[in-house]
RNA sequence: GCCGGGCUGGCGGAAUUGGUAGACGCGCUCGACUCAAAAUCGAGUUUCGAAAGAAGUGUGGGUUCGAGUCCCUCGCCCGGCACCA
């Protein structure tokens, strides 16, 4: 054993060990338990981040362990491998996507394998490769068979100048990121899935996912956003038709003083056609990108159409307006506006000087006063003629059944959740398998001629899709027959191949089928480890997408994910200094210097090239943009990689955003040097007796902290999934063996015990070194990864006394050590003959005495 | 704007079921070893206070013998919002 911890020795000779015996490779085994541990595929963007380094160790730690309790652990690790920052790399660098995605690929993979992350890399998958994404493109022809796809128009951002479809991040400030033009909204013809038709059980299935955080399954459900209401028609009083709305509150259809529709609505269109102001400001609100994050909070503008509806029950006209608020996408695009109880509408009748009118007040007969707000609250109703008095359950059946008994109205369940655009204009992704006939006639591929592979051999001429510009790609037939064809030029959304991947690794050679019987063993997922901003797209599609794939007969089990758990992001702190007009320059944290005061508060930061000070900005999540990213290449280098995976599991629990520090770091590093250090003077004192039946006080001491540790560090990584705490308690009890001297037979036997239990609690998080010093602790090598979960001695961890708080007044006064058996009327007496405790009940009375078994006694006195 | 989450020493965090606030680590201060430095080891480190003690978990209020934890209020920060992945 060599004197000094040297990880740039041991990690790449105990990872060649683990490649050269396939360590990680596994196998379908009905005979053993299996767990299935899932971390979210990367985009290979180029280098690992630390967000990548922290999901992936999360991961291999519960992998490990996993395995440690004797189960058949897949862990397996493929590439998100379509997307737009390929096409940006292509258009800025002139590469090709396909020859930029593999090389990121090539190099990420050599970064993970560095990093000892335990993955059977015989099942790697890229979804770019047409083995792979041929299965979806087969998959979409069967939800085409079933009606489960479409073609409808929808809206996107437009780029007049670069003549392209812009994603929301390529918008930035109204404007095309690289061209600079203002966008516009187009409504083009796109592919969607129906994932309403799944809407209800989407929801329902929540409420199985008992492994799920709540927050992830509240957004969820908010996302899908089911509603019971009236779809109710007004009479439009130009004789054209009716003006449908839907209405979750039917008990304020008194209060409606007018109506509002979208921009595109065909009633605004209609009157824009003959009113030059309405045309205008349609056309305004086209020049505003789609996002829906950016409309809610534009100003709420709008304009009377000159177009009336008649109210279907007072026969009322109303005046209806064109609103830029009013989405298009959601519900009918339009809406009844009752100004008294909806704030969007109270500030838009404030605006416009419209009637407010209140219908609903108090149950309780308390005063409201709707002069500053809207009454949003649900009570009983007033100024609604026959329906005055009543409640909001009652006034909802009531209005209903007058509604529908003059044809006026339907109750409807409505869903916030729109059906899946899946379709993108766009080169570096899945051709979507469709060809059209010269009279625009649509046809799926035949299953014999997929997969429709991608041509990866492209030239860059402008911004747009370069499939645009190859015949040899366009140019088919139509399947099963001689007449010409033209083939879709869009791809899938990147989401299509993450949506099934999962599955895939189950089986990711299988020729005949998508996924095939091997997936019966290993799905559902046991653990899926991933970041929290997928909370509700990426998890809801794979979701839905799984249950599509049950439904074809694919799967068996209603839900991929049995358990979730979603990490916090990375982040760090911020160094800029302010130019003219102030624009920030950002500089990395690795080019600045800090200086503290005698308290180590930082006091100021230097830009270590030119010794001037920078601005300290807040901590953020690392990015490009903030130019604040710590690579962790470099860490790796400088520390091995055990260092890297125990720092970035010691500094935060995986749910938690995590702030990187490479002081503390150093910290890390300095923790495994002493257990190098502490074990190889162990080991220096020759062979290990068996354990002496008698211990003396202070060992007997020693080795139930050994076995606390095994019962703590246990429940913190199977069940809280904490493993800052559990390094916490592996710590404690190093530094407890450290201070334990002696050289005598039985400090040496509870001593090999304590180690050999800190080596086993840590090697699921530092794998290489906990292999070699398991080795110099006597046991075979390559042994470590199925030495079996140490278990805790009942025995070992009885306690014959314990430690009492006493309290008066809810204020700590001492503490006493009892007998561990001692009853409380026993405790109360030792409590209150404390001189501590005696002095602060001096002249007052004891009212009473709350006792806490095991806890504390708290006396009250006044 | 809507939905979800967070806020505890100089810093990251701990306190698991309403029961000792600050475990563990970083940083910092002092000391040992050294010609010196690195490494290592020892002591200390929430604030105020000589001490006794008091105050203290973003703000203000409430419930309780007892609140970081439960309830209400406000503020700030972060994630998502359907073409980033």
């Amino acid at each position: 054993m060599d004197d000094r911890y040297n990880p740039a020795e041991i990690e790449p000779r105990i990872q060649k060990s683990w490649r050269d015996s396939q360590a990680f490779a596994v196998r379908e085994d009905p005979a053993r338990e299996k767990f299935y541990c899932l971390c979210m595929f990367p985009y290979p963007s180029g280098r690992l981040h630390m967000g990548h380094v922290r999901n992936y160790t999360i991961g291999d730690v519960i992998a490990r362990y996993q395995r440690m309790l004797g189960k058949n652990v897949l862990q397996p690790m493929g590439w998100d491998a379509f997307g737009l920052p390929a096409e940006n790399a292509a258009i800025e660098n002139n590469v090709p996507p396909a020859r930029w995605t593999r090389s990121n690929i090539d190099y990420m993979r050599g970064q993970l394998q560095r990093l000892g992350f335990g993955y059977d890399w015989s099942r790697e998958i890229a979804t770019c490769d047409p083995s792979y994404y041929r299965w979806e493109q087969w998959f979409f022809t069967q939800l085409y068979a079933r009606d489960l796809v479409y073609r409808k128009t929808a809206v996107v951002n437009w780029d007049p100048i670069d003549q392209t479809v812009l994603a929301n991040e390529q918008v930035i400030d109204g404007r095309g990121w690289r061209s600079g033009a203002l966008v516009e909204r187009r409504e083009i013809p796109q592919w969607f899935v129906r994932i309403t038709a799944y809407a209800d059980e989407l929801l329902a299935g929540l409420d199985q996912l008992t492994g799920w955080p709540e927050a992830v399954k509240t957004m969820q459900r908010n996302w899908i956003g089911r509603s019971e209401g009236l779809l109710v028609r007004f009479a439009l009083a130009d004789g054209q038709g009716d003006l449908e709305i839907y209405t979750t509150r039917p008990d304020t259809l008194l209060g409606v003083t007018y109506m509002a529709v979208a921009p595109e609505h065909p009633v605004a269109r209609r009157a824009a056609e003959h009113n030059a102001d309405v045309a205008t400001f349609i056309s305004s609100c086209a020049q505003v990108a789609t996002s829906e994050a950016v409309l809610e909070k534009l100003e709420k503008r709008g304009l009377p159409l000159g177009v009336f509806a008649r109210h279907p029950l007072t026969g009322d006209l109303l005046p209806v307006w064109v609103a830029n608020f009013v989405l298009m996408s959601y519900g009918t695009g339009a809406v009844m506006s009752v100004p008294g109880h909806d704030q969007r509408d109270y500030e838009f009748a404030k605006v416009y000087h419209l009637p407010i009118r209140q219908v609903v007040f108090p149950s309780d007969g308390s005063p409201v006063n709707i002069d500053q707000e809207a009454y949003t609250e649900k009570g009983v109703l007033g100024n609604s003629g026959q329906y005055d008095g009543l409640s909001f359950a009652a006034a909802f059946d009531a209005i209903a059944t007058r509604l529908a008994e003059v044809g006026r109205a339907e109750r409807q369940v409505q869903y916030r959740l729109r059906d899946w655009l899946v379709s993108r204009q766009r080169y570096w992704g899945c051709p979507i398998p469709v060809v059209y006939g010269e009279d625009q006639q649509l046809v799926a591929e035949a299953p014999e001629r997929l997969p429709v592979v991608l041509p990866e051999d492209v030239a860059w001429q402008g911004v747009s899709s370069p499939l645009l510009g190859m015949p040899e790609f366009l140019n088919t037939h139509i399947p099963g027959t001689d007449l010409p064809g033209r083939r879709e030029t869009d791809t899938f959304d990147t989401f299509f191949e993450s949506s099934w991947y999962y599955a895939r690794f189950c089986c990711p050679d299988s020729n005949d089928a998508m996924v095939d019987a091997r997936a019966r063993y290993w799905m559902p997922v046991d653990i899926y480890i991933g970041g929290i901003e997928h909370a509700v797209l990426h998890l809801l599609y794979a979701r839905f997408f799984h249950k599509l794939m049950r439904d074809a007969g694919l799967a068996v089990v209603d839900e991929p994910f049995t358990r979730l758990l979603t990490q916090g992001m990375v982040c760090k702190e911020t160094y800029f200094r302010e130019g003219e007009y102030g624009k920030k320059t950002y500089f990395n944290p690795s080019a600045v210097e800090v200086e503290t005061d005698e308290k180590g508060r930082a006091v100021v930061a230097r830009l270590a090239t030119d010794g001037l000070p920078v601005e300290i900005g807040p901590v953020e999540k690392m990015s490009k943009s903030k130019n604040n990213g710590i690579d962790p290449q470099t860490l790796i280098e400088r520390y091995g990689a055990d260092t890297v995976r125990l720092y970035t599991m010691f500094a935060a629990p995986p749910e938690q955003s995590l702030e990187w520090s490479d002081a503390a770091v150093e910290g890390a590093s300095r923790f495994l040097r002493g257990l190098w250090r502490l074990v190889r003077e162990h080991t220096g004192g020759g062979p290990i007796a068996p354990r002496p039946e008698i211990l003396s006080g202070d060992l007997q001491t020693l080795r139930r902290r050994v076995h606390e540790t095994i019962v703590k560090v246990t429940d913190d990584i199977a069940r809280r999934y904490k493993f800052n705490t559990a390094i916490a308690a592996v710590m404690e009890l190093v530094n407890a063996l450290q201070r334990t001297v002696g050289d005598d037979e039985a400090t040496r036997t509870v001593r090999q015990e304590g180690l050999e239990t800190c080596v086993l609690l840590l090697s699921p998080i530092v794998p290489h070194v906990t292999e070699v010093l398991w080795e110099v602790l006597g046991h075979p090598a390559g042994s470590v990864l199925d030495a079996g979960w140490p278990v805790a001695d009942p025995q070992a961890l009885i306690r014959a006394e314990i430690d009492l708080v006493v309290q008066v007044n809810g204020k700590k006064r001492t503490s006493i050590r009892v007998a561990a058996d001692v009853d409380a009327a026993a405790i109360e007496a030792a409590a209150r003959a404390d001189p501590d405790v005696c002095r602060h009940l001096e002249g007052k009375t004891v009212r009473k005495v709350v006792f806490i078994p095991g806890r504390l006694v708290n006396i009250v006195a006044t």
